[in-house]
This record gives structure tokens, C-alpha cells and sequence, in this order.
DNA sequence: GCGTAGATGCAACAGAGTTGCATCTAGAAA
DNA sequence: TTTCTAGATGCAACTCTGTTGCATCTACGC
């Protein structure tokens, strides 16, 4: 199902309201390339959303509450959440044009796993994990 | 052989001069906790190094781009390099008590060089990988 | 239509990091 | 030891990002 339309859903669900900023923001997050807040705003303004700044972060801040979007390790821009089920997932990020794409691996998982028993004196909660490479227009 | 020791020759081999400043820094940095710019300032000053938030800064860059520390992901603080191999290698940090602790994984590795052979329309070129846990002395 | 919880706009603020430039100094060479 | 200079530091001003408080507005259930 189409990201925007299970996050309206989500945001009901929530007690949240569908604003027409809402809307124009899923819409933008739908897009390949994950943004950051200032650039969700200037996007929304070129489009003629005239929104303010602090409504963009107060909206991405609610949608990462919601686990509706991730945000992209090293940077302030969230990318849309694919894998709705409660299930370990990961994404790898185009490192010449942003795009991102989620994506599970029942071998990472595993191996990720493995460590969680054997860990150098830690007891292991989780991890970050997210592979950096080139996206196929990219590619070519 | 002991970090700051391995990171003053690293210096010198890059052109770059040992000042008291630094070697403050990497006494700091030794400890096991990573600290950011502004904590580590912070720190310097209350050991009676008095230097400039500038000057924090620059040393911070200088001391990531010898590769002799690495940025703890999602957070400005910076942890010493432990593997002065060129190996892959990952950490742990505590989520309690911020502590790090670099490691090794051939599962992990190998794993990873499986998911860049089959990766879902992308040309793998690199990832970002932390655990997440307790330390020991968090965990007792 | 109402009423209200939730959303937005606006203005002021806070914090992190950067830049330019003058001055200083670590370390090498004489 | 003295001299020289590339590299390091201090200082001040600035930019950029994100936050807070409060008044106003509106989505949406009734
Ligand atoms: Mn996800
Ligand atoms: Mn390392
Ligand atoms: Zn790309
Ligand atoms: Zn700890």
C-alpha cells in the first residue's frame, strides 16, 4: 500500500489530524530521496505549501514519534518506513544521490544475532546498521 | 601500545605538531568514554587547559581525518580508533553510560560481504554499523 | 453547526559549528 | 643556541539549525 495513504491511517489511529501541510509532506517523503527539515520546507514553499519552519519540525519530530519514518544515519533527513511489520529491517543509502531504499537480510539478521551472545563484555540491545552504496540510475 | 602514544606519532608523520592542547586531548580522549567538542572544551577547562572552543573544534577535525578517532554514530563524540589495522572493525556503545568499546565480528564481516554481492539494485560500497548495550559496569 | 483537542504561525531565543584574520609557537634547520 | 616558518591558536563576528511560549486557527467528532 502507498506509503502516504497507511501513514494517514497511522495518524488517525493516533489521535493526529490530516492537515493539508500533512498531506503535501507525506507526499514529498514519497519521493526517492530522503530530506531533512529544511529542505522538507523548502520544497513545500517551492510548491506553494507556505508553511513555517517550525510546523516542518514539529511534523517530521510526529512522524518519528509514530515510526512512521527513519531518519538517515548521519544526517537530519528521514526517509519513509517500508516495512510496516514490527521486524528488523534496513536500508542502504546512494551515496551519490540519497535515494534510499529498506530491505531485510535473514543473514545479517542472524549474524547480528549471533553477536547479541557472545558480545566483548556488553550485554547487546540493539544496533545501527545501514549499508552505503550507489542506486542504479547511479549506477549507470 | 597506548593511544595517545600511537596518535602524537600519527601527528608528526602528518605534518602536524604535538602542542599542549593536544596532547591534553588525547589523554581525554583516551578514557573510555567519547565526548563531543563542546563537553570535551568543557573538560579541557576544568583541568586548567584553558584553549578555545575554535580551537576544540579544529583539533576534533584534524583527529578525523588522520582516521585516529571515530564519530559515534548520531552524536557529535568522537571514541579513539583501537584497530590501527585497516580490518574492518565496529563498536559498542552503553546506553547507559556512553562507554565504547571497538570489535571485531568475521560473522558480522562476512555476513556484510554477503548482502554486497546480492543487494537489492544497489552497488554496495561501504556500511555503518554500532551496537547498542550495557557495559559491564553499567550492567551490575 | 458547535466545541475542543490538536495544529499552525509568529517572534524571540538557544546552541552548535564556521570563518577570517592577527598573533603565537613547535620543531626543524642553521 | 638562535632563527625561521608552516602550522596552531585566540578572538570576534557570523551562520545555520533547531526550540519554546503563546496566541490563533481548524480538523473532525459530536
Ligand atoms: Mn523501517
Ligand atoms: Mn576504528
Ligand atoms: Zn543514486
Ligand atoms: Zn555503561
Amino acid at each position: 500500500m502507498r506509503f502516504s495513504v497507511q501513514a494517514e491511517e497511522a495518524l488517525r489511529r493516533g489521535g493526529r489530524r490530516i492537515t493539508p501541510m500533512r498531506r503535501a509532506l507525506l507526499l514529498l517523503l514519497e519521493e526517492k530521496k530522503p530530506l531533512g527539515p529544511r529542505e522538507l520546507h523548502r520544497e513545500l514553499r517551492r510548491r506553494g505549501v507556505l508553511v513555517d519552519r517550525v510546523s516542518v519540525y514539529r511534523n517530521v519530530a510526529t512522524l518519528l514519534s509514530l515510526g512512521l519514518v527513519h531518519r538517515v544515519l548521519g544526517s537530519t533527513a528521514v526517509r519513509p518506513c517500508a516495512q510496516r511489520s514490527p521486524s528488523c529491517h534496513h536500508a542502504i543509502v546512494c551515496t551519490s544521490c540519497g535515494a534510499a531504499r529498506e530491505f531485510r537480510s535473514g543473514a545479517v539478521e542472524k549474524a547480528l544475532a549471533a553477536l547479541r551472545v557472545r558480545a566483548p563484555g556488553f550485554v547487546v540491545q540493539g544496533h545501527l546498521l545501514e549499508l552505503r552504496g550507489l542506486c542504479q540510475r547511479c549506477t549507470a
